[in-house]
DNA sequence: CCCCTAAACGGACCACGGTCCACTTATATT
DNA sequence: AATATAAGTGGACCGTGGTCCGTTTAGGGG
């Protein structure tokens, strides 16, 4: 009897390689669909065809439609989180917490603005939308800003009611239906960020 | 030639009475559904079978099954502002501005707590979600209350943020998969009034 | 009482997200 | 190279939300 395999410890046993090209394949397609048609074109069926695959392997890879969106973002949201993490001030470590919080809150806006419709999209995963990885990391931070910032009381639920008005649905309902700049809204999340910080 | 009918003026054309019937018997069957099989047994089929109508009046009647789940909601939404328009202190007039801002925090925490699942699956309605007339008026509500207090800057946007906490889908996430109490929440959130509105 | 018309109705139909499972294939082991 | 097996694959299948349109009916005016 040999040894158990045991690939790896504390990571799945690895990805096969016809596994990981067909992800390649099926982002790709997701994303130029986006490009050129639209967040509401990219249908599991359409992705599926076009990367050529059957559509078992769409939610095999991503699990959901949300899952898909998702991982549309993963590029995006590393860099963010990379910056705030090790990036220059004042998002990057070296400005005081208040003007991390501030420039984060901005960011985030930011990215509404040219990724709003795949983070919407992504938004409608009962299961990632609120735990998944990106969000508990944002969680993190600015609890973490708030602490150092000598903010006190529940600051996990402080993080998330700050976090709750840059949610991509609500941010794209008052630029596009409101009609609300995005100047606005920033500036309009630096007040409460300030005004929750203040005393 | 006679006068234009004209039956009303600022209203719509009326609703007929087979109209007016089958609506409230979609929506005794919609609660009755609730009530015994959940919200997720609230299909737009099984409603329109037990009410004995067609799948298609359903939608004619309620427009999509946000919009259904939103005339579930219509009676409690329509008490609770009551409540806040005209019922006693702390909700009503009568209180500091403060205080009711408080109050009103608590009470939709409360609602979320008893029709949470049918406030979330109201949520999904991209047109009323946050346009829709409940909403609107909680808005109004609040940026009146700000502005009572004395907070200046933009209080339509601080409105908003107060209100993005409060959401059926994040507070249900926080309650049954993070495991927080409503009494937490409620504290939390006048944590956050308490502290936007100091100064 | 009849007739006319706008409103309401119903259910066939469609598109999409998601599941399932019999079949194929990559890779590690010998 | 042969084999074993876990992983991957594809597409038929299902339930559900939503649309469409030919038919029915309420109810007001003559």
């Amino acid at each position: 009897m040999s040894a158990i395999p045991l690939p790896q410890i504390g990571a799945q046993p690895a990805e096969r390689g016809d596994a990981a090209r067909n992800r390649a394949l099926l982002l790709d397609a997701a994303a130029l669909l986006v490009a050129e048609r639209g967040v509401d074109a990219v249908t599991m069926d359409a992705v599926a065809c076009r990367a050529g695959v059957g559509k078992g392997t769409v939610f095999r890879r991503f699990g959901s439609r949300a899952g898909l969106m998702q991982a549309l973002l993963d590029h995006t949201e590393r860099e963010l989180q990379h910056a705030f993490m090790f990036g220059p001030p004042p998002l990057g470590p070296g400005a005081p917490p208040i003007d991390r919080l501030v420039a984060f809150g901005r960011a985030r806006i930011a990215m509404v603005e040219v990724q709003g419709d795949v983070l919407r999209a992504a938004e409608n995963a009962p299961e990632f939308r609120f735990g998944g990885p990106a969000r508990s990391l944002s969680i993190a931070h600015v609890i973490s800003l708030l602490r150092t910032a000598g903010v006190e009381g529940d600051l996990e639920l402080l993080a998330s009611a700050l976090l709750a008005p840059l949610e991509a649905s609500l941010v794209l309902y008052q630029v596009r239906d409101l009609g609300m700049t995005t100047e606005r809204l920033a500036d309009g999340w630096e007040n409460l960020a300030r005004r929750v910080t203040r005393c």
